[in-house]
RNA sequence: GGCCUGGUGGCAGAGUGGUCAUGCAGCGGCCUGCAAAGCCGCGUACGCCGGUUCGAUUCCGACCCAGGCCUCCA
């Protein structure tokens, strides 16, 4: 089996072959840490530590780095406006960031640089780029010629002359070209800076991640991902930088870019306000239903993020651990657990989750149509297999049912309790006194299930 | 205005030139003391208009609509 991509470079889906097969390496763009990210931005995380599941189970090394901007505009804002230092708001939100990542099970990567560690670096890339004629110093900045890369704009589709007819920002003087872009800019006194040769400044944003991906990487990179907000200027930018930087060297070969999150119908961003918190969204659901959420769509496609697609996301994965939970008593070892093919060749298949998610459910029906101990082992194995490289399926599912809907605290000894009690009622056959117990037990929000084993109880979801 | 995506059944969401996505919800039945869970069954989906074709939701063109980017943004 192949993986094939969609390579926005060439907007179409190819085989992937690395440079280096015994090295495959992978960047993506990381967050600023300036706030607590909400859940569109989780997005590229889950579904590209997805894809670094996916090129681990096939090559022996894969170098999946992803960077921690650390030095921003909006840092230092943010930063003034608590009133507090600046290295404490990076802190507090790397570390925010690193507990958010964990819960929703987004891939650890193997590097995570962070921007003011690479200080050096930026200030050489700067310098052989204006030593090569690709950029210039100009009143402390040192800027980006874009009339000196003719390929500029390939990969987002414009033209140089369609920026600068579309230009919606006043020029700054200095600029030789009205796209040319900021590599370097001075630092006021209060403002984060490091001695440069063009003076105490910081970096530009994108020459962070083209800086961190030379030292991490090396010159070519395999794969660069990234949310389809970057393709331009971001990745565009990082394309020219690191390009004329490596003497025409090809940057990356596989672009990918993950669509946005919608929320009402619009991009979820910032400056919209109309985020959601991943942080708050953790404190009032299971990860796994958020993660779940997340992958139910194809990466490239828009998401749109609403209480109707939260509550069918729960729905389908109770489904799944029902199955899981009427299976507990067949017994599958850890190397019984194995990644069954046609979920892999799912995936294999440019990421396609939604069609993951269909070779599970029919593992599901399996397991349900499954009357023999053989057949309920392997229908087990096949759903937890298939659930181990997504992420999901792999709590124990007694303990998936106990939990309860956003600030529901039920005693469990308590439940157990009336459970009993309506049992023996309604083994008395005093009907009236055992539903009396069951809507006393719903009113918690717990149902009662009788099964061949006799009752069972779980929180109610919606 | 320029550059991109995309429009699939009540909702979510894959995919394909000619049998089936899948999930959630709904409806009918079985089971149950009644439920829940489970099982069986049901619903003439592919924005609009042309074209190519024996045949198009799938290919081509125009149109309409939505979203993204062009400024920080995953």
């Amino acid at each position: 089996m192949q993986l094939r991509l969609h390579n926005n470079l060439t907007r179409r889906t190819e085989v992937f072959v690395p440079t280096d097969p015994a090295r495959v390496t992978m960047y993506v763009c990381g967050p600023t840490v300036y706030n607590y990210v909400h859940i569109g931005n989780a997005r590229p995380y889950v579904v590209f530590g997805l894809l670094a599941r996916l090129l681990r189970r096939r090559y022996p090394i894969v170098v999946y780095a992803r960077n921690i901007t650390d030095v921003d505009d909006k840092i230092n804002a943010a930063a003034k406006a608590a009133g507090v230092p600046i290295g404490e708001i990076t802190a507090r939100f790397a570390a925010a960031y690193r507990e958010d990542m964990a819960r929703i099970g987004a891939d650890l990567p193997d590097v995570i640089p962070h921007a003011t560690a690479h200080i050096a670096q930026i200030i050489a890339m700067c310098e052989r780029l204006i030593a090569s004629g690709h950029a210039y110093a100009a009143a402390d900045h040192v800027l980006f010629d874009v009339a000196s890369y003719a390929d500029y704009g390939k990969l987002s589709g414009r033209s140089v002359e369609d920026m600068i007819a579309g230009a919606r920002v006043e020029v700054a003087p200095y600029k030789k070209n009205p796209a040319d872009f900021v590599l370097w800019k001075p630092s006021t006194p209060d403002l984060p800076g490091w001695d440069s040769p063009w003076g105490r400044g910081r970096p530009g944003w994108h020459i962070e991640c083209s800086a961190m991906a030379e030292a991490h990487l090396g010159d070519t990179i395999d794969i660069h991902a990234g949310g389809n907000d970057l393709m331009f200027p971001h990745h565009e930018n990082e394309i020219a930088q690191s390009t004329c930087a490596h003497g025409g060297k090809v940057f990356a070969r596989f672009w990918l870019h993950n669509g946005m999150l919608t929320f009402d119908g619009r991009k979820m961003s910032k400056s919209l306000g109309n985020v959601l918190v991943l942080h708050e969204l953790l404190e009032r659901y299971p990860a796994e239903v958020l993660r779940f959420l997340l992958l139910k769509a194809h990466y490239r496609q828009p998401l749109d993020w609403s209480d109707t697609t939260l509550q069918q996301a729960r729905s389908t994965l109770d489904g799944w651990y029902t199955v899981l939970r009427d299976l507990a008593d067949i017994h599958v070892t850890a190397n019984e657990i194995v990644v069954p093919e046609a979920l892999e060749a799912a995936l294999l298949d440019d990421l396609n989750t939604p069609e993951a998610f269909a070779v599970i459910a029919g593992f599901a029906t399996a397991a349900r149509a499954a009357n023999t101990p053989a057949a309920k082992h392997a229908a087990k194995a096949a759903l937890l297999g298939a659930g181990s490289l997504l992420g999901i399926l792999q709590q124990d599912a007694e303990q998936w049912f106990k939990q309860g809907a956003p600030g529901q605290i039920v005693d469990a000894t308590e439940v157990q309790r009336l459970v009993d009690e309506r049992t023996a009622a309604k083994q008395a056959r005093n009907f009236a006194d055992s539903d009396r117990i069951r809507d006393q037990l719903l009113a918690l929000g717990v149902v009662v299930e009788d099964t061949a084993q006799g009752p069972r109880w779980k929180m109610e979801t919606r």
